[in-house]
DNA sequence: CATCTGACGACCG
DNA sequence: GCGGTCGCCAGAT
């Protein structure tokens, strides 16, 4: 599994926007699912806005001191947080319709 | 080659 | 809200 298309997708966040690992795993149907997202954000390059992945519900998964370096990443870019929280109602990020995704057949 | 270990997430008590 | 189980898979030891 090459994570070049994860991160090449991970770089389609804005800014000021996040997403899950469960979303991605999802979006690009990665085998093992969001463990696997888990895995490629853990060898992410530079370049990468890595900060943007979240854990389910918006919650930071790495331990500290990282997290609390997200977290600050994050709320400079205007991500607000509630408790440990991203309010993800409010910032998740959908992929632009019409991008590279291709969507899977029909069932 | 056998095991352990995660930047996961859904579920349950 | 907290901790445990299970499925899942690639690397590191």
């Amino acid at each position: 599994m090459s994570w070049a298309s994860v991160y090449r997708w991970v770089k389609r966040i804005p800014r000021g926007h996040v997403v899950t690992y469960g979303e991605l795993a999802r979006a690009l149907r990665l085998p093992g699912g969001a463990r696997t997202a888990g895995r490629a954000m853990a060898a992410c390059p530079k370049g990468v806005p890595w900060q943007r992945v979240l854990g389910a519900g918006g919650r930071i998964l790495i331990r500290e001191p990282y997290a609390s370096y997200q977290r600050q990443l994050l709320t400079r870019e205007g991500v607000e947080f509630i408790g440990h929280r991203v309010n993800i109602a409010r910032h998740g990020w959908k992929p632009a319709p019409g991008s590279k995704s291709r969507p899977h057949r029909r069932v």
